[in-house]
DNA sequence: AAATTCCTCAACCGCACTGAC
DNA sequence: CGTCAGTGCGGTTGAGGAATT
């Protein structure tokens, strides 16, 4: 059947509002209060419509509004929350006093999405984009062990530049997960290079859940730094304990914990050593592998992420924000033109 | 200095949801 | 129960300024 418009649009002005408009819609709000969209353009002289009077106070004129550049808990806390709640712009506004969805969501894709490109993070899954990592280090650690199949001599950076090989990869991975036995087979079907004193029954995805596998995916998770825990499969039980652990911390409302629980998590690494992580000047607990303080201290704590850098609101500059940004870096073979992949 | 490209973000659009009738 | 008004939300657009050639 199809709405009805919201308001008649013959004769309605468009576009960006001009001072008076403002000054028109701020006055009658003042005395009205918001709401009442519809009759509100009318009664104030506008000749809006209410959809856009709407949007212009919420997103523009409301006195609560909070103007100017990011700051870096601003910053880190919309990267916390996208990766638990996703294009939730308006509940990630939520936790932000005075910044609107469509600002976060306009500085989203700007800004962060952007920058978690260039690092090697797929802004969506929040999971490193397998097509800018290393190639032959996923391969090792897909099959748990990376003394099972040195792939390094198979694969050098040109793998991740053939499709082909980006396709193997991506099979392999799924294999590993789905069928580990069909993973040897398959192996061994295309001809690669298997050790024979190693092939013994290969490590199942199970086994990979176990501490007592250390070596067991801990190369694949060095080598990426942040990668989305599944549940099952690649990581130890432990390991999914790193993540958000304090997620109620950093989401107040049972909605968002709600939707927290509904969601992957996430874990990062500390083991990489060419991962710049934090340093232990920071609060970063790396040693142990909890990631508390960076996920919640957005929100839960006062001081500062990195003891190193002073964030001040408004007054940090893109580089220190790349600096920042680092805790989410992962290896992209040089040469690769990350533009290639926005 | 002019032309072109890139970038930002305010604003729009269409759909979904909710509650009143 | 169906319809509709009101509102919210997320994706997209395009004007205008900045940067580059």
């Amino acid at each position: 059947m199809g709405r009805t418009p919201c308001c008649d649009k013959s004769g309605l002005k468009k576009g960006p509002w001009t001072p008076e408009e403002d000054l028109k819609l701020t006055n009658y709000i003042q005395v009205h209060g918001p709401g009442n969209w519809r009759t509100l353009p009318k009664n104030a002289g506008l000749q809006r419509c209410g959809k856009s009077c709407r949007l212009r106070w919420t997103n523009y004129l409301r006195p609560d509004i909070r103007r100017g550049r990011f700051s870096f808990e601003e910053e880190e806390t919309i990267i916390q929350l996208h990766g638990i709640l996703g294009n939730k712009w308006s509940a990630i506004a939520g936790q932000l006093p005075g910044r609107t969805d469509n600002e976060i969501k306009n500085y989203w894709n700007t800004h962060i999405r952007k920058r978690l490109l260039r690092n090697g993070i797929d802004p969506v899954t929040h999971a490193p984009r397998l097509d800018l990592l290393d190639l032959s280090s996923i391969i090792s650690s897909t099959l748990c062990n990376q003394s099972l199949l040195n792939v390094s001599n198979l694969l050098g950076t040109q793998a991740l530049l053939n499709p082909q090989l980006l396709s193997l990869a991506n099979t392999l991975l799924s294999l590993k997960q789905e069928n580990p036995e069909m993973l040897m087979q398959y192996l061994q079907q295309n001809q690669l290079n298997l050790d024979p004193s190693l092939q013994a029954p290969i490590q199942t995805a199970s086994a990979c859940t176990t501490t007592s596998t250390v070596p067991c995916c801990t190369s694949m998770l060095s080598q990426t730094g942040l990668i989305q825990a599944s549940g099952e499969g690649f990581f130890s039980s432990d390991m999914t304990n790193f993540s958000y652990p304090n997620s109620q911390e950093i989401l107040t409302t049972s909605t968002l914990t709600n939707e927290f629980a509904a969601q992957p998590h996430y874990v990062q690494c500390s083991t990489n050593p060419t991962v710049p992580i934090l340093s232990e000047t920071s609060n970063f607990q790396s040693v142990d592998g909890s990631f508390d303080s960076v996920r919640s201290s957005a929100i839960s704590s006062p001081t500062p992420l990195n003891s190193s850098s002073t964030f001040v609101n408004s007054s940090s500059t893109d580089d220190e924000r790349e600096s920042f940004s680092s805790l989410l870096k992962f290896e992209i073979p040089e040469g690769l033109d990350i533009n290639d992949f926005m």
